[in-house]
Parts: structure tokens; sequence; C-alpha cells
DNA sequence: AGCTAATCAACAACGGTTGTTAGTTAGCGC
DNA sequence: GCGCTAACTAACAACCGTTGTTGATTAGCT
């Protein structure tokens, strides 16, 4: 995502307001590589600001994911988690202590394999061509333990 | 996953009971590419056995997979879909019909390549050999367009 | 200063899933 | 076929993460 500052002024150019708690929930996010859920983020913004509501996190949240700044992640364990990071990029995930980590992607390498290895469930397995998978992303998400957990 | 009658068996083994509710969960998983909901494995079941209760059928389904029987799927959007099968393989997720489709697996490349790009988030980017991650599982979330829906 | 977005509080409601209770049914080993 | 006990049912309540609602208040931006 953006610095809070490029942030402020693309939030005013969407005729969107810059205000205190949108701006914490960002700062909040920004540069964090750990991942947290939505009731972690409003942890932090409660310590400068105690009066947030979890709703209007969930708001700003949404807001920034919606304009592309943050990654919403679901990882099928509970709840959602968001991340400033917008490279392309994998996740692995301790079974142990619940962490996520980035890992460099294996995107380029997954969508180009990805057309030769679709699985023709129509059942007509001889007429190859007729079928079209428009990939628009793919995401690994790798399970185990890291090195803090004994991996 | 085995045949309902290997099934039958394996159940019997455990302790458990094979009930005609059970066979008519494992009935409904068997062979099936669909990566049905609880919910539409309870319509199904419904069709033979229309007192059977949803409580019963998430019950049924969770023995599959402590079974090892079924793989649970949760692919971020909703409900948890059942996949009788266990080969390893990937999924595509068509982002209008929300149907899921199986990829064969590419796996044994993304693990082979995974020590190789993991993000070492210690900081310590120089010493690449103190840091271990144990990979269980990898998993790949393909998403776009499916052939039924334009792609 | 004025328009209007944003926030707050407080609460309801959602969907998916699990827990609970108590009474009934029925599978399985003998 | 008996008896033990797992499983089922119905009817709920409760969970978690998230979103909707309402109405009053605050405050960003032009």
């Amino acid at each position: 995502m953006q610095s809070p500052d490029e942030l402020a002024t693309r939030i005013r150019e969407q005729g969107m307001k810059v205000t205190p708690q949108r701006l914490a929930v960002i700062e909040a996010l920004y540069g964090d590589g750990s991942h947290p859920t939505a009731d972690i983020v409003w942890d932090r913004v409660r310590e400068r600001m105690p009066t947030v509501s979890l709703r209007t996190v969930y708001q700003a949240l949404n807001d920034l994911v919606e304009m592309g700044e943050v990654q919403m992640v679901e990882l099928g364990n509970g709840a959602a988690r968001f991340d400033p990071n917008l490279d392309h990029h994998d996740h692995f995930v301790c079974r142990n202590c619940e962490r996520v980590y980035d890992v460099k992607s294996t995107r380029p390498r997954l969508v180009s394999s990805f057309a030769a290895a679709i699985d023709d469930d129509s059942g007509d397995g001889s007429d190859g061509d007729a079928v079209h998978y428009t990939v628009d992303s793919a995401e690994v998400i790798f399970r185990g333990l890291c090195p803090d957990c004994g991996g």
C-alpha cells in the first residue's frame, strides 16, 4: 500500500474524508507484515484512540480493500486477514502458532502451467480446445511449521 | 474416498455404526466432483430420507473428514466444501458461478521451490540456513471464469 | 459557514457451524 | 433375539466474524 501521506491524498481525491480513525487504521497497517485480523487492527488503533468502534475499523479496512490498497486474505481458519503487501506473493501458515508468512510468488510458473493442468470435468476428454478457463489469480497457501514452532 | 462398502467396514472397525444416514451421506459424496457444501449434501440426502437433520449430516461429514476419507476445502467464500477426491490436486473457482473445478496438482513443483522462495521475515537476509520451515501441504486456488461463464 | 461524510453507540441480524438436552431408534456383537 | 450403546431427532441456544440499522453528533473539506 501507499504511504499514509499518499493515501490521504487519494482518499480526498475520491471525495472521502481523511479522518483520524481512517489514518490510524492506515498507520496500523502500513509496512506491517504480520497479516493482522480486523480485531488486531482494532486493538492497535485503540491504543491511540480508545473510543474507536470495531464497526469503524471494519469500514476503513473495507474501504482500503476497495481502493486496492490492501489485500484481504482468507486462509480458512476463522477471521480474514489484511495485508498491505500488494506484490504478488503467497502465504505460509504455521499450523501451530497460526502466524502467516509471506512467500515469494510462484504465480508466473503456476499460471503458465494451468492450461495444461486443468482437469476437464466435462468428460469430453478427447476435445481439449473447446474448454477455456480464464485465470485471474492464483494464490498458494503453504501449511506447516514455522521456525519458531520447531519447523 | 473409498467405496461405500469399504467404508462401511472401516466405520465398523472403528466401533462406529453404519447407519442409513451415514451411508446416505457417503453415497451422496462418492465419486462426486462438484465440491458440495454441507447444505447441498443435506439436500441430496433428504431426497431419499426426508427427515434427516442437518446436524446429522454435519456429524457424518466431520467423521469422514476425521477418518481422512473426505477433504474439507475452504475457499474463502462462505461455506466449506467437501471433496471425496483425495489425490493431491488444486482448485479452480469460477468468480461468476462459484463452481469449483479440480486441477491436476502442482504440488511437487511448489514444495520443491518453497525453500528457495520463502521470504525471510526475520530480517536476517544474509543467513539462509538458520531458518527452517516444514511444509506439510500446499494448496493452490485459481480464480477466474470457467468455460460456462465465458472464460 | 455550510454541506455532507464519517463516526459513535447500541443493538439486531446474518450465515455457517457447533453445542446441548432429553427422548427415541436402531446397529452390532454376543 | 437381547442388550449395550452409538446414533438420531427435534428444537433450541450459542458461537464467531461480519454487516446492517438507527439516530444523534462530530468534524473534514470547499
